[in-house]
DNA sequence: AAAGATATGTCAATATAACTGACCAAAAAG
DNA sequence: CTTTTTGGTCAGTTATATTGACATATCTTT
């Protein structure tokens, strides 16, 4: 086998380092917003999911957030009843539900995002899009193991 | 301003979505050895720093950490408890405390280590070293902002 | 139509990891 | 000698997750 540095186990122990560094930074930008609603990093990565999945069902999001039923019902009554998201029955299978943004959850969700893509947008910039072609290749690659 | 496709919003959504991904899932690998230790993902993280810096200080922990010294202190006592870490009084600075892992502590990193590894190392063995450069270097601004 | 499976909701108890605030002691720095 | 720094600890609280049990409505299969 070729002796190829970026494999080497320091090199390995350095992305396992960077890329908590790296989540626990992206996560922390927006903590003073939802704190003014009273609400913690739960309620945002649901929050996240339902803007970009429009309409996804409570199973759609528990198996993107791998968390129990218990634990995703807590945060999905709290944005309900901050009106936040809005449920629909399922149009074909009326077991189901639909979660929606409703006006003032997309105006929350813009404020959060907006503290968040500073970061990224930032090391972006600063980077060619070679670099950033690359960089979500391999971060892809490391989550689909 | 140019219209670069790689700093549209919906890919940074997209990559603050798959940072959180790649974090859960590589430190998810090692949960169940944890668990064999009744350890979790806290004294994983303080094993992780001690490993990578021998003889780090209370408050360089602290400072990698961003946790407060109460919360740092119940999983240093477990870990001192369990034989994984012992601690010396510093040399040039007597009110500092030096960390390092001992024997078991060490076996217990590799243990851990070897099950993150894989996922990492997959990915990049998948992939060219110029990507894994690039992917560093990006995820390196991210962290510094 | 009856039986079984699926999607969701909820109650209760517990675990983990963090927090705030207060206070103390030892050692270094001024 | 006074102040600051480093670390330890007690107590109470919060946020997020877990396990296990049970209920209801709806869809699928027989």
């Amino acid at each position: 086998m070729k002796d190829l540095l970026y494999l080497k186990d320091d090199q390995i122990k350095e992305f396992i380092e960077h890329i908590f560094y790296a989540y626990r930074e992206t996560y922390s930008d927006p903590k003073k917003i939802l704190k003014k609603h009273s609400f913690g990093t739960a309620h945002h990565r649901a929050i996240h999911l339902i803007e970009r999945n429009n309409g996804i069902t409570i199973s759609g999001l528990l198996k993107k957030l791998k968390i129990t039923k218990q634990s995703l019902n807590r945060v999905i009554r709290d944005l309900v009843k901050n009106k936040i998201i809005y449920i629909k029955k399922g149009e074909v299978d009326s077991r189901q539900r639909q979660i929606f943004l409703n006006e003032k959850g997309k105006k929350l969700f813009d404020e959060i995002f907006n503290e968040q893509k500073k970061r990224i947008y930032n090391a972006l910039k600063n980077s060619d899009s070679d670099s950033v072609i690359k960089f979500k290749n391999v971060l892809y690659k490391i989550i689909n193991e």
